[in-house]
DNA sequence: CCGCATCCGGGGCGATACTG
DNA sequence: CAGTATCGCCCCGGATGCGG
């Protein structure tokens, strides 16, 4: 992109990472880590192919990313974020909260189950750091989310584990609103959404 | 801008504020308030007359900005942000904090003095709340810039006050680098910077 | 002067095809 | 799998015009 030469923390910002599609690609390695480019490429729905490669050399010139080979079985290239790609997390988080209004109707917006993760992890506290670790599985979409808190700490995955403490399943938008008590379990479970296991386990999660 | 077409909090805000110059006419409302169009064009060199109207009009579209005519005397149009709008300051200053690293050196850039009122604002703390206000003159350009501490609060705005404790010349780098005690006072004034007044009012503003 | 609208050239973007 | 090549289009940048 074209620098707007202007002497400015912002526009400093947006020469680095203002283009179309760039902060998309640090939120996929943000909620999956290291990549590879056919997979980077299914999280980012309607990007084109030459767009992404060109993406991926301006972020590896800037050093907001890297490109490794990993280790000789399955050899593979992947791209992973550097540590200062990585501080690009508190600005994906100021604009996802900014963002929560625009966030009621999905419409027909595609939609990709690790989208959820980051917003889990930046915007989810463990209300009990003292109490054993506990896990829980989302099933919002093909794509199973496991939500962990322990010793204070949320974490968001994509996958499973073993027995998780509950297992949440229903539409994208239900479950995010139970997770952050914008909505209650009867409320949630009236319109369509199904939630076994010891539920008491959902108290643990709270907004921060 | 055409829409990403995802269910993804960062996606909904770049559908929102993610085109070109944007943010950018934002902070010039932040840091100055309300403004006339020509106004707005002056803190926002290289931008297109065309470009700016347009802008305006989705910004205007999509609730982050009003056109205001002021009161009879000198009756003008204003442009105000609205809640919504200013509501994105934190996503600025969480892009202001990450572009720290890249304010090293000014180049050739275009400079304002009222763009630094915003970092001033967000970054600096009064380190001293119960003691009485103060309040120190910053000339980084033909722009003099108030900086105020009261009440534990921090303010900067355009203008000069009549009496400032304290009065801080040079190129905007050094004063910044003093300010955020980035530098010692002897460090800058080796480099060229001058500063006049009870310079202990200097210890009155930090790094939040 | 203020607040745009219009016109035009160039480049970034989007979609598809193709290749080592 | 990991890109490159190509092409049309639209957005952007710069200049000018123009009514209030």
């Amino acid at each position: 992109m074209r620098s707007y030469g202007q002497y400015c923390g912002l526009a400093r910002a947006l020469d680095a990472i203002g283009d179309r599609w760039t902060l998309l690609i640090v939120r996929e390695l943000l909620a999956c880590g290291p990549l590879r480019y056919t997979d980077l490429q299914r999280g980012l729905p309607g990007i084109a192919t030459n767009l992404l490669a060109g993406r991926l050399d301006e972020l590896e010139r800037s050093g907001l990313l890297v490109r490794q080979t990993t280790p000789p079985p399955a050899a593979a290239t992947v791209v992973r974020l550097t540590p200062r790609g990585e501080a690009l997390e508190e600005v994906i988080a100021a604009l996802g909260r900014w963002a929560g209004p625009l966030m009621d109707e999905v419409g027909d917006d595609a939609v990709r189950g690790h989208w959820y993760t980051l917003p889990l992890r930046l915007y989810l506290r463990d209300t009990a750091p003292t109490r054993p670790e506990v896990s829980v599985e989302l099933r919002m979409d093909d794509e199973p989310i496991t939500l962990e808190a322990r010793a204070g700490r949320v974490t968001a995955h994509v996958g499973t584990v073993p027995h998780p403490n509950a297992i949440v399943a229903g539409p994208p938008d239900l479950v995010m609103a139970l997770l952050t008590r914008r909505l209650s379990l009867a409320q949630v479970r009236s319109r369509g959404l199904s939630a076994t296991g010891d539920l008491r386990t959902l108290q643990r999660f709270d907004r921060k």
